[in-house]
DNA sequence: ACTAATTCTATCGTTTTGGTAGCATTGAGA
DNA sequence: TCTCAATGCTACCAAAACGATAGAATTAGT
Protein backbone atom coordinates (compact mmCIF):
# COMPACT_ATOMS: atom_id res chain seq x y z
CA UNK A 1 0.00 0.00 0.00
CA UNK A 2 1.08 3.57 -0.53
CA UNK A 3 0.96 6.12 1.86
CA UNK A 4 -1.67 8.72 2.83
CA UNK A 5 0.68 11.32 1.28
CA UNK A 6 1.17 9.59 -1.85
CA UNK A 7 -2.36 9.54 -2.09
CA UNK A 8 -3.75 12.87 -1.28
CA UNK A 9 -0.24 13.79 -3.63
CA UNK A 10 -2.29 11.88 -6.97
CA UNK A 11 -5.78 13.24 -5.99
CA UNK A 12 -3.95 16.65 -5.75
CA UNK A 13 -2.00 16.33 -8.92
CA UNK A 14 -5.59 14.65 -10.25
CA UNK A 15 -7.85 17.94 -8.85
CA UNK A 16 -4.60 20.22 -10.89
CA UNK A 17 -5.16 18.29 -14.19
CA UNK A 18 -8.72 18.53 -14.36
CA UNK A 19 -8.06 22.51 -14.08
CA UNK A 20 -4.53 22.12 -16.30
CA UNK A 21 -4.59 25.53 -18.36
CA UNK A 22 -7.09 27.12 -16.54
CA UNK A 23 -5.47 29.42 -13.84
CA UNK A 24 -4.61 28.87 -10.18
CA UNK A 25 -6.77 26.56 -7.13
CA UNK A 26 -6.25 27.40 -3.68
CA UNK A 27 -4.80 24.68 -1.31
CA UNK A 28 -8.15 25.41 0.64
CA UNK A 29 -10.06 24.44 -2.22
CA UNK A 30 -8.18 21.15 -2.80
CA UNK A 31 -7.55 20.28 0.26
CA UNK A 32 -12.27 20.83 1.25
CA UNK A 33 -12.79 19.31 -2.54
CA UNK A 34 -10.76 15.84 -1.90
CA UNK A 35 -10.82 16.05 1.85
CA UNK A 36 -7.66 15.93 2.96
CA UNK A 37 -6.26 17.92 5.88
CA UNK A 38 -4.85 21.37 4.94
CA UNK A 39 -1.41 21.90 6.44
CA UNK A 40 -0.94 18.46 5.27
CA UNK A 41 -1.89 18.92 1.89
CA UNK A 42 0.68 21.88 1.62
CA UNK A 43 3.22 20.11 2.69
CA UNK A 44 2.88 17.65 -0.17
CA UNK A 45 2.19 20.76 -2.79
CA UNK A 46 5.31 22.05 -1.71
CA UNK A 47 7.22 18.08 -2.02
CA UNK A 48 5.87 18.28 -5.42
CA UNK A 49 6.83 21.97 -6.57
CA UNK A 50 10.07 21.36 -5.60
CA UNK A 51 10.12 17.81 -7.68
CA UNK A 52 8.96 20.13 -10.73
CA UNK A 53 5.25 18.81 -11.00
CA UNK A 54 3.42 21.67 -9.67
CA UNK A 55 3.95 25.62 -9.74
CA UNK A 56 2.66 28.33 -7.76
CA UNK A 57 2.03 32.22 -7.12
CA UNK A 58 2.58 33.55 -3.82
CA UNK A 59 0.48 36.07 -2.06
CA UNK A 60 -3.16 37.21 -3.00
CA UNK A 61 -4.59 35.69 -5.90
CA UNK A 62 -2.12 33.00 -5.86
CA UNK A 63 -2.25 29.31 -5.69
CA UNK A 64 -1.29 26.20 -7.52
CA UNK A 65 -1.07 25.10 -11.02
CA UNK A 66 0.27 21.87 -12.74
CA UNK A 67 3.52 22.64 -14.38
CA UNK A 68 3.61 19.80 -16.59
CA UNK A 69 1.18 17.97 -19.32
CA UNK A 70 -1.22 15.19 -17.55
CA UNK A 71 0.37 12.71 -19.65
CA UNK A 72 4.00 13.32 -18.27
CA UNK A 73 3.44 12.73 -14.67
CA UNK A 74 3.45 8.66 -14.03
CA UNK A 75 2.39 7.27 -11.23
CA UNK A 76 5.61 5.56 -10.78
CA UNK A 77 7.48 8.80 -9.96
CA UNK A 78 5.15 10.43 -7.49
CA UNK A 79 5.36 6.44 -5.93
CA UNK A 80 9.48 7.35 -5.46
CA UNK A 81 9.29 11.02 -4.57
CA UNK A 82 6.73 9.78 -1.45
CA UNK A 83 7.06 6.20 -0.68
CA UNK A 84 10.92 5.47 -2.07
CA UNK A 85 11.80 2.04 -3.95
CA UNK A 86 9.14 0.34 -5.60
CA UNK A 87 11.17 -2.70 -5.69
CA UNK A 88 9.70 -5.65 -2.95
CA UNK A 89 13.26 -6.16 -1.84
CA UNK A 90 16.10 -2.77 -1.58
CA UNK A 91 18.65 -5.22 -3.45
CA UNK A 92 16.24 -4.92 -6.70
CA UNK A 93 15.98 -1.74 -6.20
CA UNK A 94 17.48 1.12 -9.05
CA UNK A 95 16.49 4.26 -7.73
CA UNK A 96 16.78 3.44 -3.93
CA UNK A 97 19.07 0.92 -4.37
CA UNK A 98 20.42 -0.65 -1.02
CA UNK A 99 22.44 -4.14 0.11
CA UNK A 100 20.64 -6.69 2.46
CA UNK A 101 22.55 -7.03 5.23
CA UNK A 102 21.14 -10.38 5.16
CA UNK A 103 22.32 -11.42 1.64
CA UNK A 104 26.13 -13.52 1.04
CA UNK A 105 26.53 -13.34 -2.52
CA UNK A 106 24.02 -10.69 -4.32
CA UNK A 107 25.00 -11.80 -7.54
CA UNK A 108 23.76 -15.25 -7.56
CA UNK A 109 20.80 -14.74 -5.09
CA UNK A 110 18.05 -16.04 -6.84
CA UNK A 111 15.21 -13.90 -4.50
CA UNK A 112 17.11 -10.93 -5.80
CA UNK A 113 16.99 -12.24 -9.68
CA UNK A 114 13.20 -12.99 -9.23
CA UNK A 115 12.20 -9.81 -7.24
CA UNK A 116 14.19 -7.63 -10.12
CA UNK A 117 11.63 -9.33 -12.18
CA UNK A 118 8.38 -8.48 -10.31
CA UNK A 119 10.00 -4.96 -10.01
CA UNK A 120 10.55 -4.59 -13.58
CA UNK A 121 6.71 -5.28 -14.39
CA UNK A 122 5.23 -3.30 -11.66
CA UNK A 123 7.08 -0.47 -12.50
CA UNK A 124 6.05 -0.83 -16.46
CA UNK A 125 2.38 -0.93 -15.29
CA UNK A 126 2.88 2.19 -12.45
CA UNK A 127 4.51 4.22 -15.64
CA UNK A 128 2.13 3.65 -18.16
CA UNK A 129 -0.76 5.07 -15.90
CA UNK A 130 -0.27 9.13 -15.84
CA UNK A 131 -2.53 11.96 -14.45
CA UNK A 132 -4.25 11.80 -17.93
CA UNK A 133 -5.37 7.93 -17.05
CA UNK A 134 -7.29 9.26 -14.13
CA UNK A 135 -8.80 12.32 -16.16
CA UNK A 136 -9.98 9.97 -18.82
CA UNK A 137 -14.03 9.68 -18.38
CA UNK A 138 -14.77 6.01 -17.98
CA UNK A 139 -15.99 4.04 -21.64
CA UNK A 140 -19.53 4.60 -21.43
CA UNK A 141 -21.69 1.53 -21.84
CA UNK A 142 -23.53 0.60 -24.93
CA UNK B 1 8.75 -2.80 -0.36
CA UNK B 2 7.78 -5.76 1.69
CA UNK B 3 8.75 -6.44 4.92
CA UNK B 4 11.81 -7.58 5.99
CA UNK B 5 9.25 -10.68 7.89
CA UNK B 6 7.52 -11.11 4.50
CA UNK B 7 11.07 -11.32 3.00
CA UNK B 8 12.17 -14.05 5.79
CA UNK B 9 9.34 -15.92 4.85
CA UNK B 10 9.60 -16.03 1.31
CA UNK B 11 13.54 -17.01 1.97
CA UNK B 12 12.99 -19.67 4.81
CA UNK B 13 10.09 -21.53 2.29
CA UNK B 14 12.70 -21.10 -0.70
CA UNK B 15 14.91 -23.02 1.78
CA UNK B 16 12.76 -25.54 2.80
CA UNK B 17 11.83 -25.60 -0.78
CA UNK B 18 15.33 -27.23 -1.90
CA UNK B 19 15.35 -29.70 0.58
CA UNK B 20 11.55 -30.75 -0.23
CA UNK B 21 10.27 -34.39 0.12
CA UNK B 22 13.51 -34.90 2.13
CA UNK B 23 12.35 -34.67 5.68
CA UNK B 24 13.06 -31.78 8.34
CA UNK B 25 15.40 -28.96 8.42
CA UNK B 26 15.85 -27.11 12.20
CA UNK B 27 15.10 -23.32 12.42
CA UNK B 28 18.60 -22.58 13.59
CA UNK B 29 19.82 -24.45 10.87
CA UNK B 30 17.63 -21.94 8.20
CA UNK B 31 17.95 -19.14 10.75
CA UNK B 32 21.88 -19.60 10.18
CA UNK B 33 22.27 -20.25 6.15
CA UNK B 34 19.79 -17.57 5.55
CA UNK B 35 21.17 -14.85 7.93
CA UNK B 36 17.57 -14.66 9.85
CA UNK B 37 17.59 -14.22 13.79
CA UNK B 38 16.45 -17.07 15.26
CA UNK B 39 13.72 -16.30 17.86
CA UNK B 40 12.10 -14.13 15.06
CA UNK B 41 12.70 -16.98 12.10
CA UNK B 42 10.43 -19.24 14.70
CA UNK B 43 7.39 -16.60 14.76
CA UNK B 44 7.75 -16.76 10.93
CA UNK B 45 7.64 -20.40 10.42
CA UNK B 46 4.53 -20.20 13.11
CA UNK B 47 2.67 -17.75 11.12
CA UNK B 48 3.33 -19.99 8.03
CA UNK B 49 2.36 -23.23 9.60
CA UNK B 50 -0.71 -21.83 10.26
CA UNK B 51 -1.55 -20.74 7.27
CA UNK B 52 -0.61 -24.22 5.69
CA UNK B 53 2.63 -23.62 3.61
CA UNK B 54 4.99 -25.78 6.29
CA UNK B 55 4.78 -28.46 8.54
CA UNK B 56 6.34 -29.06 11.23
CA UNK B 57 7.46 -32.13 14.00
CA UNK B 58 7.70 -31.51 17.47
CA UNK B 59 10.60 -32.42 19.82
CA UNK B 60 13.94 -34.37 19.65
CA UNK B 61 14.45 -35.29 15.95
CA UNK B 62 12.00 -32.80 14.79
CA UNK B 63 12.15 -29.75 11.85
CA UNK B 64 10.17 -27.86 9.72
CA UNK B 65 9.99 -29.28 6.14
CA UNK B 66 7.29 -27.51 2.84
CA UNK B 67 3.65 -28.98 3.01
CA UNK B 68 2.92 -28.12 -0.53
CA UNK B 69 4.30 -28.37 -3.83
CA UNK B 70 7.07 -25.15 -4.46
CA UNK B 71 4.85 -24.35 -7.54
CA UNK B 72 1.94 -24.10 -5.35
CA UNK B 73 3.34 -21.18 -3.17
CA UNK B 74 3.12 -18.08 -5.04
CA UNK B 75 4.97 -14.37 -3.96
CA UNK B 76 1.60 -12.94 -3.74
CA UNK B 77 -0.49 -14.97 -1.39
CA UNK B 78 2.44 -14.62 0.79
CA UNK B 79 2.91 -10.71 0.69
CA UNK B 80 -0.89 -10.90 1.85
CA UNK B 81 -0.19 -13.12 4.60
CA UNK B 82 2.55 -10.82 6.41
CA UNK B 83 2.43 -7.70 4.60
CA UNK B 84 -1.29 -7.51 3.98
CA UNK B 85 -2.96 -5.84 0.70
CA UNK B 86 -1.13 -5.27 -2.58
CA UNK B 87 -3.23 -3.12 -4.02
CA UNK B 88 -1.75 0.69 -3.62
CA UNK B 89 -4.99 1.51 -1.80
CA UNK B 90 -7.49 -0.13 0.68
CA UNK B 91 -10.28 0.58 -1.35
CA UNK B 92 -8.63 -1.32 -4.49
CA UNK B 93 -7.81 -4.06 -2.41
CA UNK B 94 -9.63 -7.36 -2.67
CA UNK B 95 -8.78 -9.32 0.26
CA UNK B 96 -7.51 -6.61 2.78
CA UNK B 97 -10.67 -4.38 1.28
CA UNK B 98 -11.09 -1.29 3.42
CA UNK B 99 -12.90 2.38 2.42
CA UNK B 100 -11.36 5.29 2.42
CA UNK B 101 -11.73 8.04 4.65
CA UNK B 102 -11.45 10.75 2.48
CA UNK B 103 -13.72 9.71 -0.70
CA UNK B 104 -17.09 10.77 -1.32
CA UNK B 105 -18.10 8.44 -4.04
CA UNK B 106 -16.47 5.09 -4.51
CA UNK B 107 -18.62 3.37 -7.50
CA UNK B 108 -17.50 6.75 -9.65
CA UNK B 109 -14.24 7.14 -8.17
CA UNK B 110 -11.33 7.96 -11.08
CA UNK B 111 -8.50 6.91 -8.08
CA UNK B 112 -10.07 3.61 -7.05
CA UNK B 113 -10.83 2.73 -11.15
CA UNK B 114 -7.36 3.08 -12.13
CA UNK B 115 -5.63 1.29 -9.02
CA UNK B 116 -7.77 -1.30 -9.28
CA UNK B 117 -6.48 -2.00 -12.56
CA UNK B 118 -2.52 -1.19 -11.37
CA UNK B 119 -3.61 -3.99 -8.76
CA UNK B 120 -5.00 -6.63 -10.97
CA UNK B 121 -1.74 -6.33 -12.87
CA UNK B 122 0.96 -6.77 -10.12
CA UNK B 123 -0.80 -9.21 -8.97
CA UNK B 124 -0.82 -11.17 -11.76
CA UNK B 125 2.50 -10.86 -11.69
CA UNK B 126 3.29 -11.61 -7.79
CA UNK B 127 1.07 -14.80 -8.35
CA UNK B 128 3.06 -16.46 -11.26
CA UNK B 129 6.42 -15.98 -9.09
CA UNK B 130 6.09 -19.38 -6.83
CA UNK B 131 8.21 -20.99 -4.86
CA UNK B 132 9.44 -23.26 -7.63
CA UNK B 133 10.76 -19.60 -9.77
CA UNK B 134 13.52 -19.40 -6.76
CA UNK B 135 14.48 -22.57 -7.19
CA UNK B 136 15.19 -23.18 -11.20
CA UNK B 137 18.82 -21.79 -11.79
CA UNK B 138 19.27 -19.12 -14.32
CA UNK B 139 19.67 -20.01 -17.69
CA UNK B 140 23.25 -20.66 -18.64
CA UNK B 141 24.87 -18.05 -21.30
CA UNK B 142 25.59 -20.61 -24.42
C1' DA C 1 14.15 -38.87 33.03
C1' DC C 2 16.83 -36.22 29.86
C1' DT C 3 17.32 -33.46 26.13
C1' DA C 4 16.55 -31.25 21.84
C1' DA C 5 13.39 -29.36 19.44
C1' DT C 6 8.98 -26.45 18.45
C1' DT C 7 5.13 -23.38 20.62
C1' DC C 8 3.30 -19.43 22.53
C1' DT C 9 2.78 -14.85 24.51
C1' DA C 10 4.57 -10.72 26.17
C1' DT C 11 7.57 -7.04 25.80
C1' DC C 12 10.52 -3.42 23.91
C1' DG C 13 13.23 0.14 21.52
C1' DT C 14 13.31 2.57 17.14
C1' DT C 15 11.50 4.32 13.03
C1' DT C 16 7.81 5.75 10.25
C1' DT C 17 3.47 7.79 9.61
C1' DG C 18 -0.03 11.14 9.63
C1' DG C 19 -0.86 15.28 11.14
C1' DT C 20 -0.55 20.03 13.80
C1' DA C 21 1.45 24.58 15.04
C1' DG C 22 3.24 28.76 14.20
C1' DC C 23 5.80 32.08 12.19
C1' DA C 24 7.98 33.99 7.76
C1' DT C 25 7.42 35.62 3.25
C1' DT C 26 5.18 37.22 -0.76
C1' DG C 27 2.36 40.12 -3.63
C1' DA C 28 -2.25 42.18 -5.31
C1' DG C 29 -5.20 45.74 -4.47
C1' DA C 30 -7.40 49.61 -1.66
C1' DT D 1 1.98 52.12 1.88
C1' DC D 2 -0.84 49.24 4.47
C1' DT D 3 -3.62 45.23 4.64
C1' DC D 4 -4.63 40.75 4.08
C1' DA D 5 -4.87 36.53 1.70
C1' DA D 6 -2.14 33.40 0.05
C1' DT D 7 2.16 30.17 -0.06
C1' DG D 8 6.88 28.76 2.31
C1' DC D 9 9.26 26.68 5.89
C1' DT D 10 10.62 24.22 10.06
C1' DA D 11 9.77 22.06 14.22
C1' DC D 12 7.17 19.15 16.78
C1' DC D 13 4.15 15.25 18.40
C1' DA D 14 1.24 11.10 19.27
C1' DA D 15 0.19 6.68 17.60
C1' DA D 16 1.17 2.79 14.96
C1' DA D 17 4.20 -0.35 12.75
C1' DC D 18 8.47 -2.73 12.57
C1' DG D 19 12.17 -5.66 13.80
C1' DA D 20 13.37 -7.94 16.92
C1' DT D 21 14.21 -10.31 22.00
C1' DA D 22 12.91 -13.01 26.25
C1' DG D 23 11.40 -16.71 28.59
C1' DA D 24 8.57 -20.17 29.97
C1' DA D 25 5.59 -24.19 28.13
C1' DT D 26 5.07 -28.14 25.49
C1' DT D 27 6.33 -32.12 22.87
C1' DA D 28 8.57 -36.33 21.68
C1' DG D 29 12.65 -39.43 20.69
C1' DT D 30 16.13 -42.05 23.27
Amino acid sequence: MMSMKCKYAIKALVRLGQSYDQGYLLIKDIAEDETIPKKFLEQILLTLKRAGYVGSHQGNKGGYYLAKPPKQINVADIYRLFDGAIALVPCAAVKYYEKCDDCKNEVQCVIRREFMKIKEQTRQVMKKTTIQSFLNPPKKKK
